[in-house]
DNA sequence: CTGGATCCGTCATACGTATTACTTGGTGCG
DNA sequence: CGCACCAAGTAATACGTATGACGGATCCAG
């Protein structure tokens, strides 16, 4: 709505074109109870006050003026935009440049920390380049008709999924994508952590402690990262002399994990140390250890993966892998502006670091 | 990845076809199918495709033509969009109505399943009004300019706030606004949990079981929702004959209510029940429990409040009060959606679900 | 003195939509 | 028959920005 002095006009409807009472029920919300016109400042507002054109205006904050703008000009436009706390309105923009700077955030679920450090550590990159995340709920196993959520289409110059297939995107057609923590072979660029080399550093480290026979509960879900992680753990523990790796799957849930750990525990040869996919897994190990009457760490060690706040509240604390969540959002999202900006697709592994902490000791 | 239970997920490089070495976009096609240029169809595509003007397409399709245009010419139109998957172009919308159908969702951190859930609640309202949430991570304390994520200022219509001063909310001046779970005594409508009334029944679980000396590990947090519990477990146990109360305050870390906890337990008489403000507390106190050699519940009952993920994962699992955050999120937003529809601004309660488990016994 | 060339800007326009004012062909009615 | 009126649409416009096409000085060489 046209409220200050705007002198462009030539409005088709006289003086009293603005007399209209609607009471459609669409309006409501215009003015705030403060009362205030409160219309946002727009460039030519900005010329006004500067005494120069709106083209000159915008020439001259877009950054691109140099040899078609003097510079005290330019300096009289900065100083008229900044006394008017003037910001560009982001839908004529990105109507003009067929561009939103908004990035579709993927994600399984926001309800665990980890996602939810993945989603700041994205936002800040974001923030940082001007750039707005709108978060997209996916839930592992949906297809695009069962989702609840409705797909932002129009407004989106790029995409961040995690865990999700590509073709699942077949909807965003041409919109580059950068995936996240998933099979590096697929075809778009992927950042992701190095599980297999933080897999490694569990084996090492437990193998170093002297366990020789190994269990190990694996995730029941067949996705990379878990079938990297079990590769890694049994390569390790088969180079080594007198190794020798049981394996139990269970969902990723503790009660599952209990069963299954339970189940391994009760073998009469069963290991001297359950190394976990997963904290909550970890969690569940727990769980049948201490209904077996088996001390932890004397009588049985017990290693997780992720290090989410869980394993800081198990007594005794776990010992894990530290895998950075807010460090991958960030990386993903700077790989994929890098694309947006016309670069190379450039895929990233993040190393996990090995937290040592009570859960873990020699074999009885 | 960690936590997420991903049942589907298959090696993106399918059989054949992706040979090619693009790797960026979902798929690279520049055209349909068709042979149609990628630009997405406008409303005129439509109007041309149906044989009418883009005026009769865009009145159609925002549904209120009646009497305006004949039933034949609407569904030939409405055919037409769904033939070439029109959808509107949101930034020509905004431009032209200046409204954004872009909320403002403020959280102290989405590193928490809490906050997660919270925002699953209220984007799926949100997506049933054709409503897109942009999140707002702002830490608790933090003012505007140590915020390390930049307000999208222009796009929004409306702020949905968690534990968070108004006044800090003074850059959005005259933008309609719903609290969550803050102080209803505050300026703008709130919807909030009756977390009183959570604190009435745990205090009420406890007593009926027999309790006398309460101990109540409150948050150090002086916050509304915790000096409501607060006042409301006091005045429980007040009115009880022979109840009496003992307090230590702790941050909400467990750790720090390890410590706490552990204080209050060396006492000479000490409680035979420890109520927690929240679930991580407990966590705190069941490892002072067991520092102590008591045990849960035989020798201590324990009680937390939230029912987060931690609260199964603990041993004994714990009894405590399940907040529907997703509930709050949920009735938050649409408490904002009737406001910007021009409703009345309506403050809600919503009541917690005491959740027994084995942490809760007699005293000994 | 004149015809470029160089500066410093402005004009006009398009992006895609929603909406208001207007047109047009038909119909009822006095 | 003439006029108003209705149904069924259409033309025109504005929202605020970015940008390619233009324009008026000023200066310099010939």
């Amino acid at each position: 709505m046209p409220g200050s002095g705007r002198q462009t006009s030539r409005p088709a409807a006289g003086p009293g074109g603005r007399s209209d009472g609607r009471s459609d029920g669409v309006d409501g919300a215009a003015t705030g109870p403060s009362g205030r016109p409160a219309t946002r400042p727009t460039s030519r507002d900005v010329a006004q006050l500067a005494g120069v054109s709106q083209s000159t205006v915008s020439l001259v904050l877009a950054g691109k003026w140099t040899g078609r703008v003097s510079p005290g000009t330019a300096e009289a436009v900065h100083e008229a935009a900044a006394r008017l706390g003037y910001r560009p309105n982001q839908a004529a923009r990105s109507l003009r440049l067929g561009r939103t700077r908004t990035v579709l955030l993927v994600l399984p679920t926001l309800s665990s920390p980890f996602f939810g450090a993945l989603y700041t550590g994205a936002a800040r990159v974001a923030a940082g380049h001007g750039f707005r995340i709108v978060v997209y709920p996916w839930p592992d196993g949906a297809g695009p008709a069962d989702n609840p959520f409705a797909a932002p289409h129009e407004a989106i110059d790029g995409i961040l999924a995690s865990s999700m297939a590509v073709e699942a995107l077949s909807e965003f057609r041409g919109t580059p994508v950068v995936m996240l923590d998933s099979d590096p072979a697929g075809a778009a660029p992927t950042v992701d952590f190095d599980v297999a080399d933080g897999m490694r550093r569990v084996a090492g480290h437990v193998l170093g402690l002297g366990h020789r026979h190994v269990g190990h509960v694996a995730a029941d879900v067949d996705e990379w990262t878990f079938r990297s992680r079990g590769r890694a753990l049994a390569a390790a523990v088969e180079a080594t002399p007198g190794g020798r790796l049981s394996r139990v799957t269970a969902a990723i849930d503790v009660a599952a994990a209990r069963r299954a750990a339970g189940g391994l525990l009760r073998r009469p040869d069963r290991p001297t140390v359950l190394v976990c996919d997963d904290d909550q897994l970890a969690a569940g190990a727990y769980k049948a250890a201490r209904e077996l009457g088996l001390d932890v760490p004397a009588g049985l060690s017990i290693t997780g993966f992720d290090d989410v706040l869980l394993a800081t509240a198990l007594e005794p604390e776990l010992t894990t892998v530290r895998l950075p969540a807010e460090e991958l959002g960030a990386a993903g999202m700077a790989t994929l502006l890098e694309m947006l900006e016309g670069g190379a697709p450039r895929s990233r592994s993040l190393p996990g670091e090995l937290v040592v902490r009570g859960s873990t000791a020699p074999p009885p």
